[in-house]
DNA sequence: TATTGTTATACTCTATAACTATA
DNA sequence: TATAGTTATAGAGTATAACAATA
């Protein structure tokens, strides 16, 4: 029927957006947005950043960026501290909610990885995983960061 | 680093959201959007289709078809024809200049796969293709319809 | 003069409701 | 009354430009 329904591109374009569909929904489930988790997990991979550092490891706009912090920090997940080396920027600190908050999704994960996986083998299910981290490597993708938060 | 960098929901929905990008931007190299892309490959699938039945074939609203029609239209790729079973209806005909801008974009899906899959072999390519669908029937995933046309 | 954070504005895409003409 | 198509409005999300404080 459709010409492109069998095509690699149009297969890994499809199964992406329902994975990513899903994470969003479980996400959601416990009041997390995946931009906010994509922040949060940023901030605990890379120490001490500032917003426009956090910016340019997500691939986004600083001017986003103010919106997201004003978030979490109204939700208490992260605090700005007036950064000693450089007075204009703010160093975004996690606050141990944050942290919790954080933890509590990354636990999620296992079980959204199994029901995506659920007709697959537990040895096609490390095949597909090692096959797609070749293909994100071989397309030059950050791990762990989103294309979409990147924007357009 | 991070917690979800090789979690396999993660992996797909980085590297499908990649795709999605590329994918975009071959079509757009053409002068077309995924979403009309979507449209014409409807249309050409399934014949003399009303714009609720390709609305509802493709998950999205029919309010929305609307819009998209109209600028298929105003491109000369579609027709509107009103049903003679039920005169409140249009069916939509692709034109020959729709069918050739079709037929030009499905060419391009061999590159494009090639090219997302540059660092795989002919047979890891054929692996990933398989898991892939096998993820996609699993899932209840409709062949060859988008989850991003289906809106939120 | 350049940069960090911020704000304001416009533009796109989507969601919802209501209208018309047919059934 | 129910449905197909249409229109209008409001809401997200993003892009661009400009501003104040600091470098």
């Amino acid at each position: 029927m459709h010409p492109h329904a069998a095509s690699l591109s149009f297969l890994l374009s499809q199964t992406g957006a329902h994975a990513a569909r899903l994470f969003a929904e479980r996400l959601a489930a416990i009041g997390v947005t995946p931009r906010a988790y994509g922040v949060l997990s940023s901030i605990a991979a890379g120490g001490g950043q500032t917003q426009q550092q956090l910016a340019d490891a997500l691939g986004m706009h600083r001017n986003n960026m103010v919106g997201l912090i004003d978030d979490l920090e109204g939700r208490g997940w992260v605090r700005r501290v007036r950064s000693d080396e450089d007075r204009r920027a703010f160093t975004i600190e996690l606050t141990p909610p944050g942290q919790a908050v954080l933890d509590h999704a990354a636990s999620r994960l296992p079980q959204l990885d199994a029901d995506l996986a659920a007709g697959l083998s537990a040895a096609d299910r490390a095949i597909l995983g090692r096959l797609l981290r070749r293909v994100a490597d071989g397309q030059g993708l950050t791990p762990g960061v989103h294309p979409h938060l990147r924007g357009r």
